[in-house]
RNA sequence: UGCCUGGUAGCUCAAUUGGCAGAGCAGCUGGCUGUUAACCAGCGGGUUGCAGGUUCGAGUCCUGCCCAGGCAGCCA
């Protein structure tokens, strides 16, 4: 048996820088094909998938004949000589001269033929590793990072909101509760009233992190369990807040675009509208929708609030992602600020994606009257107790505010052009689902 | 929660009018020195989701239940 010295470890998205060199990889078997005396193992390390081959001459007899054995997923730690080769998946091969086996895999479930979804979502812990799952959770966390840039490049301060929050200030039934230490409590649905108090302390501020939604909707855009991205200004009215949506958008789709080209291939998404993505967006009033809808045969009567096919047939018609704005006050939160010429509708906006994804971002200016929301929260029933901290904002130096939150789920899968939201993110929470 | 579709080998599916449950992949054994979801030969693998009913005979028809997928409702 050769003893041969121990190679560099290399990394398989870096191997162009290693060509001619002895390297170590470690990883797991993605596939392997075997011809008698010639044997071609394809292995993964997590950045990407490497074929090597080993042949008779160039392997010890033993593990040679181990390599033979190898199973799917089996985790080996490899050695030999990266070369360029058009015949290798990829353009580059490792020439095998030495294996450890780490583990060898008994019976790996998802085999390289096609499964259905429901099997996929059982094993979801393993179906990670996938070349496809790869991508887009590659592509999942350039969108986070893009998030993050832009605004801290636009000197908004990252502020984060709690997840836990305190006992029922609205209604509880889209709350998931929690004991807090004998008190009930809630996972908080979304940062932004705190973010409002952040933003008067900052000027402007974000928060990143999970929001928990306990509505029973079973469709393809819906988790319990989501990301939201929410910025809130201070001194911003609609109109910058609409600015700064389209801004963050465009940046974060051509980010992708530019950095992901490779990961947006290997899902095969047609980039032709994506490419389009730039400021301005196109924007039309809640009203000019209801005409909109009219004219596609849906009715709706003013006041009412978009179901899933109304959303599509509205972002359908663009090309880029569409705001509606201007949605009337009774379908909207009790904070959005009313239109000073029209107090029946909000200065509010939705961010439709086009391609039929709908919905990304919803956010508004707020009101900044004490009077006025002392007068909303009484109109909704609501307790002026828990809000009192929320009223101190309107109470010391109140200025106009807007913000708005950002899904990013639903952005990852427009961006990916998936099929259904589970696939955004690394483990989906669905309705009445939390296997794995 | 309602509607639609489905549940057959570890996985993806087939099984004519109600008439012997089958294929590919995966696994195992053997063969092959450039494979590309490799290929070739062979082997093992089944409570047809569960319970009941109709029938000489049910994977197939009927009833109930369970589970999954899709659509909708719901949805700061």
């Amino acid at each position: 048996m050769k003893i041969r010295p121990k190679a560099p470890v290399a990394y398989v998205e870096n191997l162009k820088d290693f060509i001619g060199t002895r390297v170590q990889i470690r990883g797991w078997v993605y596939n392997s094909r075997s011809s008698g005396s010639i044997l071609f193992v394809l292995v993964r390390d997590g950045t990407g998938i490497v074929q090597t081959v080993a042949t008779k001459n160039s392997l010890d007899p033993d593990k040679f004949e181990m390599a033979k054995r190898l199973t799917q997923e089996s985790s080996v730690i490899l050695s030999g000589l990266v070369r360029e080769d058009q015949r290798a998946p990829g353009g580059f091969e490792i020439e095998l001269d030495d294996l450890e086996l780490v583990q060898m895999a008994q019976d790996y479930p998802i085999t390289p033929k096609e499964h259905g979804v429901a099997f996929l979502m059982e094993h979801r812990h393993l179906w990670l590793r996938s070349s496809r799952q790869h991508a887009i959770m590659r592509i999942r966390a350039t969108v986070i990072k893009a998030c993050r840039d832009f605004l801290d490049s636009q000197g908004f301060l990252l502020v984060d909101a709690p997840i836990l929050t305190p006992a029922a200030v609205e209604g509880t039934t889209t709350l998931f509760p929690v004991d807090y230490f004998g008190e009930q409590a809630y996972l908080s649905q979304s940062g932004q009233l705190y973010n409002e108090a952040t933003c008067l302390a900052f000027g402007r501020v974000y928060c990143f992190g999970p929001a928990f939604r306990a509505e029973k909707s079973a469709t393809r855009r819906h988790l319990a369990e989501l990301w939201m991205l929410e910025p809130e200004a201070a001194f911003y009215h609609f109109e910058d807040n609409l600015r700064l949506q389209e801004e963050l958008v465009s940046y974060v789709v051509q980010t992708v675009l530019e950095k992901r080209k490779r990961e947006l291939e290997i899902i095969k998404r047609d980039t032709t509208l994506l490419e389009k993505v730039s400021p301005p967006f196109p924007r039309i009033t809640y009203d000019q929708a209801l005409e909109l809808l009219k004219e596609k045969g849906l009715l709706l009567e003013w006041g009412e609030d978009f179901g899933v096919p109304h959303e599509t047939a509205i972002c359908t018609s663009f090309e880029k992602p569409v705001f509606v704005t201007h949605f009337p006050a009774v379908c909207k939160a009790f904070y959005m600020k009313p239109d000073p010429d029209r107090p029946e509708v909000t200065l509010s906006a939705d961010l439709l994606a086009p391609e039929g994804y709908g919905e990304i971002i919803g956010g508004s200016e707020r009101i900044d009257s004490l009077e006025l929301l002392e007068q909303k929260l009484r109109e909704n029933n609501l307790p002026e107790e828990p809000y009192r901290w929320y009223l101190d904002l309107r109470r010391y130096g109140s200025v106009p505010h807007s913000g708005f939150g950002m899904g990013i789920e639903r952005t990852v899968a427009w961006i990916c052009g998936l099929e259904h939201i589970r696939e955004s993110i690394p483990f989906p929470r669905l309705l009445e689902k939390m296997y794995p």
